[in-house]
DNA sequence: GTAGGAACTAGAGTCGGCTCTAGCACAAGC
DNA sequence: GCTTGTGCTAGAGCCGACTCTAGTTCCTAC
């Protein structure tokens, strides 16, 4: 039942260095325990909330927001209305960069089909 | 109609640091003309060059990336199927991750509604 | 002519987020 | 029992993209 770093780096799509340096960085609910050699030991629940982080990283949140929000976790029942928070200015600002990126699509689609233009021109010219 | 340095950081948000970074790492078409004190002269073209920089950096392009665009308008016309190429590669990559980025949202969204469900009932029961 | 703000240069510093190194301990398969 | 791979720690290094500093010069308005 238990998960070696290795194991959990697989699963989560981070580097066994990057998931030590999470861990220092306070972004475990709980650092995991250790095997009789000093190996750590994931559980499944911990492979979980990395996902959870990878999409909170993956979508722009930085490090020190999402210890807030693990500390929050961590702290139990109670914090919910703080979590919800948290997570819903996230979500604006996702939504933000959402619209903006979308915006430079629109900017960028609108060169592609300058170029397209042009270059049809051109090629028929020949 | 030439600009100074400091109107050209409000024109396009760039600080005047920034303007005279990206110079020096070439993604300007070519640097400005100079006053005689020395100070930069910017012409409106120049503008809408970084305006089209910011819209590109914006996106996430790489600043290398963006001086090979460079490059290749400075060198002028038959370097088109190479700029559209370069444009497309990156509208694919954004294309990419707005994709993903609908996915986080996606992930998110879900643990907000968890959160409110869960405050809603909890609120509830008082 | 002088005060204050804007611009100049070269180069150093910062920041976030990894990523790697060194040197060593442990473990699994033959 | 030995090799090969995986893991451990502490700490250094790296990368991209700015951002700022120091020391100086230039322009504008009084």
């Amino acid at each position: 039942m238990d998960l070696t770093i290795g194991q959990v780096a697989e699963r989560t799509g981070l580097s066994v260095h990057t998931l030590r340096f999470y861990e220092k960085e306070g972004v475990l609910a709980r650092p995991p325990r250790r095997a009789a050699g000093g190996h750590r030991l994931y559980a499944e629940h911990d492979v979980e909330w990395l996902n959870l982080c990878v999409v909170l990283r993956g979508s722009g949140m930085p490090l020190p927001e999402i210890r807030r929000y693990t500390e929050l976790a961590r702290s139990g029942a109670g914090t919910e209305p703080a979590r919800l928070e948290l997570l819903r200015a996230h979500q604006q600002r996702l939504r933000d960069q959402l619209a903006e990126l979308g915006r430079c699509m629109d900017v960028i689609t609108h060169k592609v089909h300058c170029y397209e233009d042009y270059l049809a021109q051109h090629d028929a010219a020949q």
